[in-house]
DNA sequence: GTTTACATGTAATCCGTTACATGATTGA
DNA sequence: TCAATCATGTAACGGATTACATGTAAAC
């Protein structure tokens, strides 16, 4: 269930670039945040993380330097230039169908890595934007797949697609209101 | 991001076994599922499907019989005894805030193979009533999470943060409805 | 007659999990 | 002084992805 996103990072090791980009991080403090924030999805093993910063600072992705706190020695990671760029690059990508169809959270958290990226307003908006029209499209697709389903021999798997329509109607009630507060008109698509 | 969701199964060694227990498949069926339905979360990659139906059937989950349609060898696998009541004993288990918390989808995956497991009215109605409660207590923890993230510098984590809120709210009133809709009554725990 | 669908597999590589292993520092 | 927290790693194993590989049958 690795699933690759972009190129050939997979989303642990884009998760590890968005929060040493968010603010300089240890493996130590990657631990904590997949142990006790929203990003539990991540293992929090030393197994999976140290492997994967020192993979990445291999690649160029990542920075690290030894800081000395006590005796105790602490490497703290920050993005490099280019790991910044490759971020940059997937948190602001607009979201499509497919996105939402095989990768479930990735676009929530493509999203909350906004800040760490500096995005500007038109990408936000852009985001946001592409969020809430995919998702319209992929709730007629499960709308479609719920009625084929109406005389199936077992209710469950349509009661299955009816919890994943009231979830996808969720995010896009979400997306308008985000989208409303954040003061970005509901259409115009364009001039 | 392998989820060992029981004993050492992962998900797509139940979904594996669930879906022969549905109707008896053969590696292609079973990747056209993950092809076609909301299922593709899984990878319908024969590289993943085959060598897992394998490891069950060694295992002695599965069983497989080589159907002779024309000339095409054929092989459908379905549950072996001890595979159905593995089946049995993950879907029917009651729902837990860890599960909702660190695995996501995998609750509503259960619940679409309680037909394939014949499950009781009891079990169904433990399932979604333990469904709802987690569901309760984890859009209790998210709300804390999000007010104490009220004055940090980026917006967008906190924004995630409602995001999952609204999910979660959605998916609990899918539980009451479905559960208003198949005759439990809301609330009395017993007599 | 050629493309599309049916049908099954293997091999290389890499990643993730689990478990093991170690040691310093802080607070009770 | 003893437990908890801070802090970082390695090794074995298994599983997932990707790519490669092959062939039949049906439809157009």
């Amino acid at each position: 269930m690795i699933r690759m996103t972009n190129g050939n990072l997979t989303l642990l090791e884009f998760a590890l670039i968005g929060l040493t980009a968010q603010s300089p991080k240890s493996g130590y403090d990657v631990q904590q945040v997949f142990e006790t924030t929203e990003m539990r999805q991540f293992s929090s093993s030393p197994g999976s993380i140290y492997p994967a910063l020192k993979r990445l600072e291999r690649r160029g992705l990542l920075a690290s330097e030894a800081e000395a706190s006590g005796d105790r020695t602490r490497r703290v990671y920050r993005p490099t230039e280019t790991g910044h760029e490759r971020l940059a690059a997937w948190v602001v990508a607009s979201v499509t169908v497919e996105e939402i169809r095989e990768e479930g959270r990735a676009p929530i958290l493509r999203f909350a890595f906004l800040g760490a990226v500096d995005a500007d307003r038109r990408s936000v908006e852009r985001f946001l934007r592409s969020y809430r029209e995919s998702l319209e499209v992929y709730e007629g697709e499960l709308r479609s797949v719920a009625e084929e389903m109406a005389g199936h021999t077992s209710p469950y798997p349509r009661l299955a697609v009816l919890h994943g329509i009231e979830q996808v109607r969720a995010q896009r009630s979400w997306a308008v209101r985000t989208m409303r507060q954040m003061g970005f008109t509901k259409d115009e698509d364009g001039p």
